[in-house]
DNA sequence: AATGAATGAGTATTCATTCAT
DNA sequence: CATGAATGAATACTCATTCAT
């Protein structure tokens, strides 16, 4: 059903299709530009359609952001979290895992640059902030918090405070993504995210102490 | 004797200080609403002058931008740098100390949210991403970085990779401070920072696994 | 039947026409006040337009002058370059007609008066003049010096350095056209064009000399 | 007396000399530029002085520009006038000695570009335009009539209409001026200026006809 | 549904002009 | 007398948005 579609034409299909096409535009330019510099025509043109044709699917350049901010919470790590909810094996290991899933499946993506625009828009946009930290980062943070719960419920971990050490993964994970989505002008802050990644888990593991 | 100056006419005269209160103002408004949102009008009212008076003192919006940026690129942890420079005891608390340090000194200041806009313009303004990048945070790294450099040369840290375990620490803090300075509307990431930092200090030197 | 456009909202459309509007909005304006004067909404408003407008149609001020000046540059006296080529009879009285047509079909017109701030902008716009000397002022040149190389050619003039002789009308002719244009308050320089014209050609011919 | 000045000193020199070289100034980027695009500070700076000094002599932007205009009103072409009162011999080469001592004097310098400037700005400057018709131009036709007239009432010139053939000389001589002045972007219209009044006087003189 | 044409409300920038010293 | 500093009033240009087709 749903997603069966038997287009009758090709253009019922580009009709049905438009709001993501300008919405996957809109999204790229503002990750490239931001969401003051990117002009609505130029979101349009890598659409393939003519500004005025945006104001059918969207009321306002607000509205569309929002739109794109919000097409962004749903689905995301949908995903990751059945694929754990089975996991049998030691906790140090579905860290490793669910770390280098979520980068894989989200964080590397080009899309995840979304987040540079929203910690820029925060003030002139406050109540797409607050969605996108509650839907998108806080599913984020709860699933790392359920894997430090695991491990810690298991004495595979040591008893740490679970909210501070959520915010502290996550935090780092965040800013590879972030950084990583600047594209080439910040240079790399980090060489190679699979390795920053790595020694991430390493030291949230292992510590710097020798043991 | 006599004049002694009370200007209180339409305009007062401050060449020296001008610059100063313009940067000021543009750093606060930049950081509060982003480099495109912010009008150079408000920019020049917020510093208590007219809008062409900022054109005496900067050529462009964008230089002004550049001028802001520049002028945190120097001054912000030379102290840290000397303060330890000196230090003797073991390097587990150093680092907590040159963490704990450079929060207080540096990330806490409303300023440092310049990295969220920064972070936010990389694609419009390479160059400014590039020098801030090197100056700024590459300074950052380079402090964390001798304090690791120390610990595993005593021994006292386990002989992890010195850059990537760098980049981790680093990224953590980063991001502590672009969320803190993202104001209100982004909800806290992080609870209260100290603690944030706190807990980051004593996952990096313990790790998760119980001993 | 039906739609017969009877457009009275808030604007029409009018594609085609518009450059054109334009055009000749902006050339009467700079006629008249020369190009630095003339503001871009007047010429808008005059047009019938707004300001934005323009923009559809011209990139900015200087193309929109380069563009009145380049219009000017093709159909001016093509016409009468054809209409002399089949002349047959004295060249003293083709001297007559070209000068009196030429003054009838160009210098007469408004329009002639462009010369004037092209000449007075000859400085800051140095490509246009240069094009204005050559495809306008030099085609004006070369009718005059066929009708003297004709004259001389046929023992009908003496034998005048042609070059010199066609600078020294042209020379007179084109002040009339400058001052004439130049409306009231440079008080005529001339009284009448057409007897102005007719004394040059008189004392071009016979010259001052008693026969 | 008047013009002896004993000046005490060099800086009341100065005070006396600034109005003059404020004109100085103004006059050669008026010519250069135009009016409308020549910024007061750059008259300033050209003078060796700044902006506000202008105004302990001038009253505004446009003061200064008559100020310029009636500057050249005066002296121009009273040498030439006494010079030529005495003079004895044929009317023809007086008329020849007449336009190339007026080339020399006048027309040649540089200043006499300001006629450009005010051709450019008849409309804007109304009074202006009529002051420079009446006193400078007005002058030199004068001149052309006198000698015209001298000759006419002599038998050594044919009975032309005074006024016409004036006006006939006078516009070709002024174009040369002008164009003279419209520095290398215009092209020469003319090659050789003393050439082209050579040439002038000649066909003015003798007719193209053959005789 | 889609768009070419048009515009209102801005925004950065310039420049003649004026203070206060 | 002279000027560094400051500004009000413009002006070119942009961009989100809307009309009419």
């Amino acid at each position: 059903m749903a997603k069966t579609t038997c287009n009758k034409s090709r253009w019922v299909r580009r009709k049905e299709a438009r709001p993501q096409e300008l919405l996957a535009s809109a999204l790229a330019l503002f990750i490239e530009q931001g969401y003051a510099s990117t002009r609505l025509e130029d979101i349009a043109r890598r659409a393939g359609v003519s500004k005025p044709t945006m104001y059918l699917y969207f009321k306002s350049k607000e509205e569309l952001f929002k739109a794109v901010v919000r097409g962004r919470v749903v689905p995301v790590i949908a995903e990751i979290e059945t694929l754990l909810a089975g996991f049998e094996g030691d906790s140090a290991e579905l860290m490793r895992r669910v770390i280098m899933l979520r980068w894989v499946h989200a964080g590397a993506k080009k899309d995840a640059g979304l987040i540079r625009v929203i910690t820029a828009e925060a003030n002139n946009f406050p109540e797409l902030a607050t969605v996108y930290r509650a839907e998108v980062i806080g599913r984020d943070m709860r699933l790392i918090a359920k894997v430090l719960d695991r491990g810690i419920a298991r004495h595979e971990f040591r008893q740490v405070d679970l909210a501070l050490a959520t915010e502290v993964l996550t935090s780092a994970m965040l800013m590879l993504t972030m950084w990583n989505s600047a594209v080439q002008p910040l240079g790399h802050l980090v060489d190679d995210p699979v390795m920053f990644l790595e020694a991430l888990v390493d030291l949230m593991l292992g510590g710097l102490l020798p043991r």
